[in-house]
RNA sequence: CGGGGUGUAGCCUAGCGGCUAAGGCACUCGCUUUGGGAGCGAGAGAUCGCAGGUUCAAAUCCUGUCACCCCGACCA
């Protein structure tokens, strides 16, 4: 894509409001843009990052053997009063009504959809395991709006929800999709721990926290160097030893970047979900639970992985896969960085290509504060060499690599 | 929801009873410039969040209201 054409434009000052780094260069980059307390547009290279990320979550989901469909935003008040949550949700729902005066609850999270479709197709045990996910709005009637993208009252969801035989079945799924999530995290460049947590208003008996290790998190931890357990600060309690190896437990915080639920039957059986088993008996389906905020999970990667110019985006997640500045408007310079452009996107790679009539300085600026992982320059200087300079994000040092050889360097 | 804070141009800020509301960024035009947010010149852009009040005079003081931010509580 060509910069000229971009319709975002950096900032040189974040918004006032803007604390903690996700948020300032979130704004400075315009990746987002605020529409109310805790509500944001994703704009051009944020929806492009969202993306990223989006599809990283699904090839992982479904090689687990998730199944995507969706379900809707409006939710009928009838739906959560099946499991009496109507009441219980907390933070409580945003309602709205129809012009006939029925009540909607905006879809926080949609056990009680999920529940009634699967309890409408399946009736025997041949019929399951099955696992079922979307990406979705969610919204979340929170008191306060923090740290713009880490604590929002809308925002988008991967929740992924399972359907098992028996509670050993169920529980092999559970550690599976732990293991997604720690590829998933993986590859947005993230290190987390799944901690033992408290599973409030979801419910069930089991429950695990992802937590990304930063100072900007909210989450309170305790966690064990020695073993790597961890526990939700409220879940650990007093507890000052470590519960497997008896070593003292360090405080940390961090932000949640992912939960898992086991359920068990607190769904199926309120909303009668049952299977007719082997043995001729009905019984509740084992359900699982499991999601993660696209929105937060971008946040912490900014978090873990920026310098004081900018944001380091790990290859994969990265708004484009190139970013190539010419510099001078030489008419040589440009006809080889059209070139250069030109060839890249013939193999296949993203490419935004700053062809603007701007100071060098303020090229290198921006494209540091942007974070595209691969910079290229074309240059009078590089081309007296016939080569284009090359620097990666998350270095110091940048080259000259011949033109020709280029393409080996990039991919 | 309790406590604190802030609302001035698209963004960041100055002005805090007294003349035509000031500066930086961004924007438009011209010339210059081209390896780390360029220089000079010209220009456009604001009913000072909104409503009411006090005053000869209100961005400035008072009351109300709305919005946003921070701390706390809450958090699927």
């Amino acid at each position: 894509m060509l910069q000229s054409k971009l319709f975002t434009k950096t900032k040189k000052q974040a918004p006032k409001g803007a604390e903690t780094i996700s948020h300032k260069f979130l704004a400075r980059g315009d990746f987002i843009d605020q529409t109310a307390a805790g509500i944001y547009t994703f704009l051009p290279l944020g929806w492009r990052v969202h993306n990223k990320v989006e599809n990283i979550i699904r090839e992982e989901i479904n090689n687990i053997g998730g199944q995507e469909l969706f379900m809707p935003t409006l939710i009928p008040k009838k739906s959560w009063q099946e499991t009496g949550r109507w009441e219980t949700i907390d933070p409580p729902l945003f309602i709205v009504k129809d012009r006939h005066d029925k009540e909607f609850g905006l879809g926080s999270t949609h056990e009680e959809v999920i529940t009634d479709l699967v309890r409408k197709r399946i009736s025997s045990y041949s019929e399951l395991p099955v696992y079922l996910y979307q990406f979705q709005n969610k919204f979340r009637n929170e008191m306060r709006a923090t740290g713009g993208l880490l604590r929002v009252r809308e925002f988008i969801m991967k929740d992924l929800y399972s359907f098992d035989v028996s509670k050993k079945a169920s529980m092999d799924f559970y550690e599976k999709v732990r293991q997604a999530y720690i590829k998933i995290f993986k590859r947005c460049g993230l290190e987390v721990v799944a901690v033992e947590a408290d599973s409030g208003t979801i419910g069930g008996d089991l429950s695990h926290e992802f937590i990304l290790f930063a100072e900007t998190g909210e989450d309170k931890i305790v966690f064990c160097p020695a073993c790597n357990y961890g526990a939700n600060i409220e879940k650990a309690g007093q507890a000052t030893e470590c519960p497997n190896c008896k070593k003292k437990l360090e405080q940390k915080s961090g932000i949640e970047a992912g939960h898992c639920f086991h359920l068990g039957t607190k769904y199926s059986q309120a909303m009668k979900a049952e299977f007719i088993d082997k043995d001729g008996k009905k019984k509740p389906i084992i359900m699982g639970c499991y999601g993660i905020g696209l929105g937060r999970l971008i946040a912490a990667i900014i978090e873990v992985s920026h310098d004081d110019r900018g944001i380091i985006w790990p290859t994969g997640v990265a708004p484009f896969d190139v970013h190539l500045l010419s510099i001078g408007n030489s008419e040589k310079v440009i006809e080889q960085s059209k070139k250069v452009y030109q060839d890249l996107q013939k193999q296949g790679m993203d490419v935004l290509y700053d062809d603007r009539d701007k100071s060098p300085g303020e090229k290198f600026t921006e494209a540091d504060l942007i974070g595209i992982p691969i910079r290229l320059v074309v240059s009078e200087k590089t081309l007296a060499k016939n080569s284009v300079e090359i620097k990666k994000r998350n270095e110091k040092e940048e080259k000259l690599v011949e033109l020709k050889e280029l393409l080996k360097y990039v991919k």
